[in-house]
DNA sequence: CCGTACAATGTTTTT
DNA sequence: CATTGTACGG
């Protein structure tokens, strides 16, 4: 026993190893990028076995199920012993599971439903169109962009009121409607146990507030606690963390607060921080040496970070000096960009090198689209991280709402999809059926509200829906009689691409053979979403290239790494750049990207992008570019055509971003919100007015509808 | 009140 | 570009 536990510290390094051998009372880790935070953690896992804890009494959050899978499988051949008992998983999966158990303190059953992002889009459209909120003649705020306000202000902790006025003043006259419109959606969630995934964090803390012998109970039931990427939590997990720990102290945090990246679900660099004012006493090591990368990386990695207005904790440093500089080009457009990467995969690949040791990061997920058709021509296998997932696609989420209503026959939101799949039956019947539902379950008697055909259709239905009452077959079966039953509404309603969305339906059925009850399928659905791209891939017999977001990207590592559409507007993203706290945050995201790579880095701005309605317009190269010195890369053309390339860089002037401007300083201007004004400034697609009525305000020409006068 | 055909609209990042 | 809203005929 001695033995196995010196050999698997000797690896480490003294701060590491400090980490690992701290096991009582709150510890903060600020580990640097590449810094072995994960072999880190492991270490830990297995330490706290090796010194007799048992495996159940270990809590692991990470920020995502995969993660926490693979720590504890690699645990436990560090030790070589099973210590799958250990609890991992997300903050929400974590919620998920204690709510099945405690929901019942709050007025949850414990099969309550899901909502994911759609769904609550869908519940807060319906409850929007009930409270005649639609048809107004002035424009009420849509679904994305409600629960967008609903979500920010759960995970922001600030009142509706705030997010409203500050971020969407133009719906202020509506805020009174808005706010009832939450209430109701709050009600309508608690009267037909539904949890949206706000709901999973804020729930559960309640509990935790509201019952001390919950506390007392989970305390002992988890007593060591260790998260990850502690830096991209919120308050409400801070919260969550503090009362779950309140009896032991017994919590270790991980984090960087140089690696923050989701400001925009609440979370906090500065949260990290505040953790030793939840928990006093705490002690704080720093992981600074990094493993991963060569020197010229990190030095661009440095650079960056330098250059932040926020003063970050620590500097990294390597002991492998030696490396190839970074690389920068300039492509003419996205076409060229993707031949460039394309040929480069395979010419490293011929060297040897695996296509799954290369991978491919942008900021959005549409910014790869052109690259995908490109290896996709050339039979490069690949797969995607990020973007749209299996269960956001329309057809996939009809089959889970058959799913679904099985499992909680009050999850009408789930009736509703499944109604209007009928024909004869659009969102006035389905509201009538409902209501007849709600008052006595499943009652056949339908009133003369149906035309006779959409009666038939419904009865059949329900004919079959009682057949799985109670439920007790495996998801998979289930899933292959209701396949019988939408297959043909399937063909009616899909029948412009079936092949492609057929493909889909099929993923999902071989994802369900792993399951073995509907809720466990259902949760993990939900809390763990599937890549579209994920189950696709078939009989490939290499692993395949890597295509992430950099979001995705979070927590891994590559021996080449190509970071793509480096320009203005798209890295840093418009959306960012009229707010100093979300530019810094692209900063750290460009961070984050770089320092994925081990060895080899490319970094690439094509000159030229499409843009839809305006087609191709010259793009400028990211700010980030430009602020890091020249000397840390090494700029090269394509097959040596430096003169084309620069040729177009003389024209791509300052102000040509994305068109030029046809407005100039002076003009008076006419706003359909703000009213008029005076041009006080113009640069490149931003442009800054001083309305009469609103003072000096910096709108996007690109998404305002200026008038001239 | 349903279904369809057409226009508008506004595009991050994720549990 | 694909989703979401609107207009209209059945």
């Amino acid at each position: 026993m001695r033995k196995v536990e010196a050999e698997f510290l000797k690896d480490l390094n003294p701060a590491q190893r400090e980490a690992v051998e701290t096991i009582y009372g709150p510890l903060l880790v600020i580990a640097g990028a590449g810094s072995g935070k994960t072999r880190t953690l492991v270490c830990r896992l297995a330490y706290l076995v090796e010194r007799g804890i048992p495996s159940e009494k270990i809590l692991l959050l990470t920020f995502t199920r995969r993660a926490a899978r693979e720590m504890i499988d690699r645990a436990s051949s560090l030790l070589q012993r099973d210590v799958n008992k250990i609890t991992g998983g997300t903050f929400h999966s974590l919620c998920n599971l204690m709510l099945r158990q405690y929901g019942s303190l709050i007025g949850y059953n414990s099969n309550f439903t899901l909502l994911d992002r759609g769904d609550s889009e869908d519940l807060l459209n319906l409850l929007k169109t009930s409270l005649g909120l639609s048809d107004r003649k002035k424009r009420f705020p849509k679904k994305d962009t409600l629960a967008t306000i609903y979500s920010k202000s759960i995970n922001q902790l600030r009142s509706v009121e705030e997010i409203v006025s500050s971020e969407y003043p133009q719906f202020l006259e509506y805020l009174p409607e808005i706010q009832r419109l939450f209430a109701e959606y709050v009600a309508y969630k608690r009267e037909h146990q539904l949890m949206d995934y706000d709901d999973l964090l804020l729930n559960w803390l309640k509990i935790l507030k509201e019952f001390p012998y919950v506390r007392k109970d989970v305390g002992a039931r988890f007593q060591f606690i260790m998260v990850d990427e502690y830096q991209d939590t919120n308050t409400l997990q801070g919260e969550i963390i503090k009362y779950m720990a309140e009896d032991h102290q017994n919590v270790m945090v991980v984090g960087d607060d140089s690696q923050s990246i989701y400001g925009f679900r609440g979370a906090n660099y500065r949260n990290i921080f505040e953790f030793p004012k939840l928990f006093p006493n705490t002690k704080i090591i720093k992981l600074e040496q990094n493993y991963r990368s060569t020197q010229p990386i990190l030095d661009l990695a440095n650079v960056i970070i330098a250059n932040s207005k926020i003063k970050y904790t620590k500097t990294l440093f390597t002991l492998k000096k030696e490396g190839e500089k970074p690389v920068f080009l300039r492509p003419k457009d996205e076409a060229e960009a993707s031949i460039f990467i394309a040929d480069k995969i395979l010419e490293l690949r011929e060297k040897g090198l695996k296509l799954s040791q290369m991978a491919v990061l942008f900021r959005s997920a549409f910014h790869s689209y052109e690259l995908e058709i490109e290896l996709t021509k050339r039979g490069i296998p690949f797969v995607k991280y990020g973007g749209l997932k299996l269960l956001e696609s329309a057809h996939v989420k009809d089959v889970i709402s058959f799913l679904k209503i099985i499992l909680n026959p009050k999850d009408f939101l789930a009736w509703n999809r499944i109604l209007l799949l009928m024909e004869g039956i659009g969102p006035r019947t389905a509201e009538k059926i409902i209501n007849l539902l709600k008052e006595e379950p499943l009652s056949f008697s339908f009133p003369r509200i149906l035309s006779l055909s959409a009666s038939r259709k419904l009865k059949s239905f329900l004919d079959l829906y009682m057949q799985f009452r109670p439920y007790s077959e495996r998801p998979s079966e289930i899933l292959s009689r209701i396949w019988e039953y939408y297959e043909p509404l399937f063909q009616r309603i899909y029948y412009e691409d079936y092949n492609r969305r057929v493909k889909d339906i099929e993923g999902l059925f071989s994802l369900a053979e792993r399951f073995e009850t509907l809720d466990e399928f259902l949760s993990e659905l939900l809390l763990e979403p599937i890549e579209i791209t994920d189950y696709e891939k078939e009989d490939i017999d290499e692993a395949p290239l890597i295509l992430s977001t950099i979001h995705s990207a979070k927590g891994l590592e590559w021996h080449t790494v190509f970071i793509i559409s480096l320009i203005e507007g798209r890295f840093p993203s418009f959306h960012s750049l009229e707010n100093e706290e979300e530019l810094e945050e692209e900063r750290r995201l460009f961070y984050v990207a770089v320092t994925r790579a081990r060895e080899k880095l490319y970094l690439i701005s094509p000159l030229m992008v499409y843009l839809p309605g305006e087609g191709k317009v010259f793009a400028k190269p990211s700010r980030f570019i430009k602020e890091i010195p020249p000397s840390l890369y090494r700029e090269i053309s394509i097959n040596g055509k430096k003169s084309f390339i620069s040729s177009f860089q003389e024209k791509s002037k300052e102000d040509t971003t994305y068109g030029s401007s046809p407005f100039k300083v002076g003009d008076l201007v006419r706003h359909p919100h703000f009213g008029e004004g005076e041009v006080l400034e113009v640069s490149g697609d931003k442009i800054k007015v001083n309305f009469v009525n609103k003072g000096p305000t910096l709108l996007h020409l690109k998404y305002t509808n200026l008038e001239r006068l």
